[in-house]
DNA sequence: CAAAAAATTTCAAACGTTTGCGAACCACTT
DNA sequence: AAGTGGTTCGCAAACGTTTGAAATTTTTTG
């Protein structure tokens, strides 16, 4: 690890001003064609690179921008990473990932590391635990600043910030609407972790659909699961045992609905003949897999471009009090094998 | 956007000197307690945060280290993700993730982009593009600097830098012994793109394996894909409709296996009595799809921590030309549904 | 009360870079 | 000889913070 060569260190080589080498390096036109010459061949030599450290310093400005997400490690999460750098890249930005793990602390912990680096915004994706605590102090902060700060996938009223949103209601809507359609009387619902807004709102799109349909809500047919697979196996099963098994369940998103399916056949039964499965994500392998998943889909991407467009409106906006933008971008229903109609 | 307080602004408000507040701020043993509480409690007020730039530059370190990956919209690469930072974090290292999607002018970009910034050690997935075209001289500079470089699952001769990679090799090898063990004959292969390290390493382990049981190795039996699983969609037709079709496919990873097993049952097979699949990465679905689907597992997390830990005993090093450390991480079968004996 | 000791605060430099302004130099022109 | 104009370069300040050393104030001591 040898100290980064520095433009004081190419002046002192050259008996000249470090302004000379900067001029030489940045192009200045009113620097000597020779001296331009040598200094930036000896500064490409040595391996000479600019410390953005001291630029950013100096401009008080970095160019860089925070994203603080749940996790990484599914479709929808990295199809909005994606979606943000796609528009903020081209500009100059650079994204500063933060994976909280649906923690509390980390996000707390990573709200100051962005403030404190100096970050021009913060996309921000609320983790289970603050979702859950209600504590919003770490944003505090932010607000002060009035810092550019954009809610992804779970909106917060309690800040002047943007956000960007998914219609769940109407996805989960759509999706129990589909299964009554395909003539199911009983369906169950394997529910998020109660308190989530995502939860909540796919399952009021759930009950509120089934009402209007005239089908009751009956408690048993609802049971928690934690968004991974292995969470819906023990649910599924106890759905299967009920004197009236349900006739189509309702997954939370895809990978409940696949733990479904799963067990489901282990127990002897079918899909989509005996019971319908509909997931949630529309996620890559839902359409390979066999039967092949009916889905509600979201669009990562385009949640990640409208953010990042928000949020180059922020720097436009002239008048300091705008009103923060809210977007809620709709949901679509993939009907496929797993849901079809009896 | 307010301009962000600084220590020189509560200095003025407080008419003491900035080294004051500093060392209020900072718990100093040598201020006044009143002095220390009452600028405390005033930084508190307006929000105060300390400017990590300007930290930074007067440390010349930054405590941050690059994260350069092809993707993260997978299982594998966030778990390396993980691992890498599950090690460093509680150490005050901040990961500075960037995504290449396989391209050579992104990785390039970012390296430069990581060297400027200061980063005090790069982790590097080399690009697919990168790997093909064998052009290493995005880091040359890393080189100058001596910055600790540890490539991860692929290795690059070029550099005295750390690896840490995948038995690919042995893994693919296990998969096909096990398919021969189970009385395939006739073992198809969906490889991955042409001269990437993963994709020809199990293609060795595949070939090898192969010959090692007096099997021939059919060119036929033999199609690339591009890793997704819509890309096994065709070839996996093309097997099928061979005079002598296979009975076993080997997918380079698990979403080409799925991709196959999907056409494979449309075409009225089934999975494993006529054919049997195999993947490779063990991902989470893997084991709740139906038939659940025999693979081969990656530690990702494991690769992560290791990687971490080379770049830890690099900064120790008090021999400056250490032997650069490589490191082989084993891959494990893990035998399911989709290859059962006949 | 003076002097010494202790407590508290300020000064100045440093990190690496850019940039407005002015200085030095040269060649020409009048 | 003096002015003009152009080219090329250096000086110094600035960004925000920390820190050793020096300066100031307060307290203690004889």
């Amino acid at each position: 690890m040898n100290k980064p060569v520095t433009i004081k260190d190419i002046a002192r080589k050259f008996r000249c001003s470090p302004s000379t080498v900067s001029r030489a390096l940045n192009n200045h036109p009113s620097i000597n064609e020779d001296t331009r010459r040598n200094l930036q061949e000896y500064a490409q030599k040595v391996g000479y690179q600019r410390n953005q450290v001291s630029l950013n310093l100096l401009n008080t400005k970095t160019a860089s921008i925070g994203v603080i997400v749940p996790t990484i490690n599914n479709y929808y999460e990295s199809a909005i990473i994606e979606g943000i750098d796609a528009v903020l890249h081209p500009l100059g930005y650079t994204l500063n990932i933060c994976v909280t793990n649906e923690r509390y602390l980390l996000e707390s912990e990573y709200v100051t590391k962005l403030l404190s680096n100096r970050v021009e915004g913060i996309f921000l994706s609320v983790s289970q635990e603050t979702y859950d605590s209600g504590h919003y102090e770490h944003l505090e902060n932010v607000g002060k600043r009035n810092l550019p700060l954009i809610f992804i996938d779970r909106d917060y009223e309690g800040f002047s910030a943007g956000s960007v949103t998914i219609d769940d209601y109407h996805g989960a809507f759509a999706a129990v609407e589909h299964l009554i359609s395909t003539g199911r009387k009983r369906i169950a619902h394997l529910k998020g972790p109660n308190g989530m807004a995502v939860t909540e709102q796919r399952f009021r799109g759930y009950t509120e659909c089934l009402t209007k349909h005239g089908l009751p809500v009956e408690e048993r047919l609802i049971i928690n699961t934690n968004f991974k697979v292995e969470s819906a196996l023990e649910p599924t099963a106890q759905l299967l045992e009920l004197d009236h098994r349900p006739d189509a369940i309702f997954g939370v998103n895809d990978q409940v609905a696949i733990g479904a399916m799963k067990v489901i056949r282990e127990k002897g039964w079918r899909v989509p003949e005996d019971i319908a499965v509909v997931g949630f994500d529309n996620s890559p392998i839902s359409a390979y897999i066999s039967p092949s998943l009916t889905s509600v889909g979201r669009p990562g991407r385009q949640i990640g471009e409208e953010a990042a467009r928000i949020f180059l409106n922020y720097l436009d906006a002239t008048t300091k009090k705008d009103v923060p933008v809210h977007i809620v971008l709709p949901s679509e229903l993939i009907v496929r094998d797993s849901s079809r109609g009896i």
